[in-house]
Formats: C-alpha cells, sequence, structure tokens
RNA sequence: GGGGGGGUUCCCGAGUGGACAAAGGGAACAGACUGUAAAUCUGUCGGCUAAUGCCUUCGGUGGUUCGAAUCCACCCCCCCCCA
C-alpha cells in the first residue's frame, strides 16, 4: 500500500463524526449543522441519547440509537446513556396513538437492570461491575471519553411541583407545544396531560445534564426532534448554554415494515428472548434492498469493506447477508457465539455436521416408548406450531420434515427409530428447525 | 350537564335475530418458483377432533327469545357537537 493511501485511509478513520454518521446513514436533521460540527472539532463533546426501560432487554430497534453512541465514543467524544426511569414513569406520547400502558416503579427497576448491562456491552463506562462481561465492551475508549450511564430517576423523581413549575415550566409555552406533531397527532385520539409533559421532562433532562455533566449534544430518532428542540431552547434559556441535536431516521424495513418485527415478535438483544441462532437468521434473512443500509447502520465493518459488499448482486449477495449477519451477532452476543450460528445455518441450509446452536430441547427416551409422541403434539409442544391444530396443517400442506424427509402423515408419531446421533430434527417450512436430544 | 356517533376475530373494516367462527383487505404461515432475497401464483389463517361435531369469541354484566355480534336494561371506554 503506498503511503499516501495509508494516510488517506487513517485520516477516514479519525475523520469526523458528522461526516461518518452521514456516510453510514445515521443522520437525519441537525438542529445546527455548522455549529456542531465546530464544536466537534474543537473539543470533546458530551452527547447523550435517552432509552426507555419498556421491557427488561433492548431489541434491535434500539440498537440504532446506540450504536449512535458507540460512533461518537470511537471518535472521541464522550456517551451518556440515560436510562429513563423518571420519564417511564409518564410515558412518551411520540408516534403512539394511543395512552401508553404505565409501568409500576417495581418493573422500571427490573427493566433497568437489564438494559444497563447491554448498554456496557457497545460502550466504555470504565465501570468494572458493568463493564465485566464476557466479551467487555466493544469500544476501548481513554478515561477522558468513558461513557456514563444514568438514571433520570435520580434527578426526576423528588422533584418538587411547585418549585419544578417555577423553574422550569415558566420557560414552555404551551402554545408551542401545542404545535408539536408529538402533540398534533394526538389531538383526536386524546392526550392526557402527563403525557403532554413529557416533552418537558425530556428537555429538563438535558438542561441537568448540559448543567451537571456538560453535555452539549442530544441525539435520538426522528420521533424525538420535537423533544429534543425543547431540550435545546431549555438549555438557552436556563442555562445560557447553546447546544444541539441530531437525530437519526426512524427505519423501516424494504417492505415498510417496522424495523426487528418477526413473526414471532420484536427481535432481541437479549440471548434468553432471541436465541444467537434466531439472531443470526435475522439479518440473514434481510430483504436484498436492506442490506446495504443495515450493514452501514448496524455493524462497524469499515468503509471500505461495506463498499466491497454492497457491489454484489444477485445470488452473491447472501454472501453480504452473510457477513452482516455475522458482524452484528458479533457485536451483540460476541464473536464466539456468531461462529456457533453460523455454522449451525451452513449445517441446516448446505448440509453440515455441525448443528449445535440449532434451537433444541432434551427429551425423555420414554416418551418415544410404546404407540411413541405424536409428531403433532411434539410441534405444537416446542413451538414449531402454535397449536395442534396449526401443526396439522402444517402437516397437510406439506410443511413438516422429520430427519429432512416430509411427513404427509396426520397421525405420524415420533419413535426411537427416529432418533440419529442422539437427536430427531424437525423442520417446519424451508427455515424453521427444532432439535430433539433424546438420552 | 345536554345531544349525536362508536367499541367486531393480530390490524383495518363489513355485518342489525337463524344460512356467522363472522364478508373484504392487510399482516402472517405453508406450497410452487428462487438465491435461506423480492415479485408472482395456490392454499391456510380461534381451540379441540381422524371425522361428524363440540367448545370459546364480536367492550362488560344481566335479560328477552327455540335461537343474539345483531333486540332490551344497566355499566365502562372513545370520538363529535352544544353548555
Amino acid at each position: 500500500m503506498a503511503p499516501d493511501q495509508a494516510k488517506e485511509s487513517d485520516q477516514e478513520r479519525s475523520g469526523s463524526f458528522l461526516e461518518e454518521m452521514r456516510w453510514r446513514g445515521f443522520f437525519q436533521q441537525c438542529t445546527d449543522e455548522t455549529g456542531l460540527a465546530d464544536l466537534l472539532e474543537r473539543e470533546t463533546v458530551t452527547a447523550y441519547i435517552g432509552f426507555d426501560p419498556t421491557a427488561d432487554s433492548l431489541h434491535i430497534g434500539s440498537m440504532l440509537p446506540i450504536m449512535g453512541l458507540v460512533h461518537l465514543q470511537r471518535h472521541g467524544h464522550k456517551p451518556i446513556a440515560i436510562a429513563g426511569g423518571g420519564t417511564a414513569m409518564v410515558g412518551d406520547p411520540s408516534g403512539k396513538s394511543e395512552l401508553r400502558q404505565m409501568l409500576t416503579l417495581e418493573q422500571i427497576d427490573a427493566n433497568l437492570a437489564g438494559v444497563k448491562a447491554q448498554l456496557a456491552r457497545f460502550l466504555d463506562f470504565g465501570e468494572p461491575g458493568l463493564a465485566d462481561l464476557p466479551h467487555g465492551p466493544v469500544v476501548t475508549a481513554g478515561t477522558d471519553n468513558r461513557g456514563v450511564l444514568l438514571n433520570n430517576a435520580d434527578w426526576l423523581a423528588d422533584k418538587n411541583y411547585i418549585e419544578f413549575l417555577r423553574d422550569v415550566g415558566r420557560h414552555f409555552s404551551v402554545n408551542q407545544m401545542l404545535t408539536r406533531d408529538s402533540v398534533k397527532t394526538r389531538m383526536e385520539a386524546g392526550l392526557s396531560f402527563i403525557e403532554f409533559n413529557y416533552m418537558i421532562l425530556q428537555a429538563y433532562d438535558f438542561a441537568v445534564l448540559n448543567a451537571d455533566h456538560g453535555c452539549k449534544l442530544q441525539m435520538g430518532g426522528n420521533d424525538q426532534w420535537g423533544n429534543i428542540c425543547s431540550g435545546v431552547d431549555l438549555c438557552r434559556r436556563l442555562n445560557q448554554q447553546e447546544v444541539y441535536g441530531l437525530t437519526f431516521p426512524l427505519l423501516a424495513t424494504a417492505t415498510g415494515a417496522k424495523m426487528g418485527k418477526t413473526a414471532a415478535g420484536a427481535v432481541w438483544i437479549s440471548p434468553e428472548r432471541t436465541s444467537p441462532y434466531d439472531f443470526f437468521q435475522y439479518w440473514v434473512n434481510v430483504d436484498d434492498r436492506d442490506v446495504s443500509r443495515f450493514l452501514r447502520l448496524y455493524t462497524l465493518l469499515d468503509r471500505g469493506r461495506i463498499e466491497e459488499l454492497e457491489k454484489l448482486e444477485g445470488a452473491d449477495i447472501r454472501e453480504a447477508k452473510r457477513a452482516l449477519a455475522h458482524a452484528v451477532t458479533a457485536l451483540v452476543h460476541g464473536p464466539d457465539e456468531a461462529d456457533k450460528a453460523e455454522k449451525a445455518a451452513t449445517a441446516l441450509f448446505q448440509g453440515g455436521a455441525d448443528a449445535g446452536t440449532v434451537p433444541s430441547d432434551d427429551l425423555a427416551p420414554d416418551r418415544l416408548a410404546g404407540g411413541g409422541l405424536p409428531l403433532i403434539d411434539a410441534l405444537a409442544e416446542v413451538g414449531l406450531a402454535k397449536s395442534k391444530g396449526e401443526a396439522r396443517r402444517l402437516v397437510r400442506q406439506g410443511g413438516v420434515k422429520v430427519n429432512d424427509t416430509p411427513v404427509s402423515d396426520e397421525a405420524r408419531a415420533l419413535v426411537m427409530d427416529d432418533v440419529e446421533d442422539g437427536r430427531i430434527r424437525m423442520q417446519v417450512g424451508k427455515k424453521r428447525h427444532f432439535h430433539l436430544l433424546v438420552g
């Protein structure tokens, strides 16, 4: 490689954060792009994103903002992740058509614990308790830009109402609040007062972070634009500070579906909710048209590698999908799990022996005794079918295979003779596999 | 507080006493075709059953009827208009 080429790629790597965000497709809107660009140039910028602890795990929808923070930290800036324990008590009306179900404090606490641990896998928080995970954080940062993880309940929960109104409420114009899209879209369906307050609380978060942590940038999904702008305004009024907002596009798949939804529900980061194998498969099965976008958004592969993969056409796109699946799985579950999932997929779809991480369960041998275990029951039991009726239908439609042999008899029962290498392999459709481990 | 409209199966949305497990569309699932892709075509799409059939469902609770998603009473929730 010629010296100047090396220099160029070096520069690219250390190129501007905004540039990379733009190239990767993270950039939707910015409150003041040139102002922000200057700031990022001048100093180590502290930026934050809020995460709602609505479940005890993040899913790949919420992974996008995480990646935003990851890039920020890689560019030497300091990320703050807010687990919104305080705001979760209120409920964000943005992008929702109905009043959100309110969470109890216990639920929120439990969810926070789960989400915290997951965030620590992506960002260097420099906290032994958190970063001390099997694979450690993806990013190694210096001490000056270590991430911080905060719970906004710490400053919201005990806030005195009257005091809050006097200090913060006076800076908000109801007229302006009513013009927010998040509010307007709810004017028909109804918007409770508590939800109406959400944007104030989020703006206050920003102001607190700005005052206490020098935070000058808030990022988030584009549905947060209104809330972010409110925060920028509040920082100016309350702290006389010029701060910035940056939003990411709201992702939909090529077919228009919400990101990360499958028949089985959302695709979760927690291996308990979505197994690494299923996680890997989700990415392999992505629409051709989404591959390039997802490579940029969800992986840390470098620009050259991604552009190489983007050149692939036709059936070769599968190679890009495998690279995508492996990279994202490695990011979330670690390289070992990614390798295992890939091996399992290869075994199932291209023939091979290593089926290690294919979803499976133990089966007591005595259940195969006598008349055996009706296949219909087995399918329903392991979740390959939602009910016995569905299992029956699947068999009728020719969608079920046992040990690679199509089954047409609804009364088929699994017996000892079906056990090969200690397992009975069941398959529904082309892609759903399950192994019963016998003995 | 007064008047009007509405709550149907995963979603949208028909259905005003039996033929309704409920039209149609979407989503989803299976088959064919493919590249573990898309598009297209075919089939399926509450539960149990080999099947006949049985059971559960149309905001909630009671009632009228041989029979109710459909009629009546009360209640809950939502929207609109007036005050």
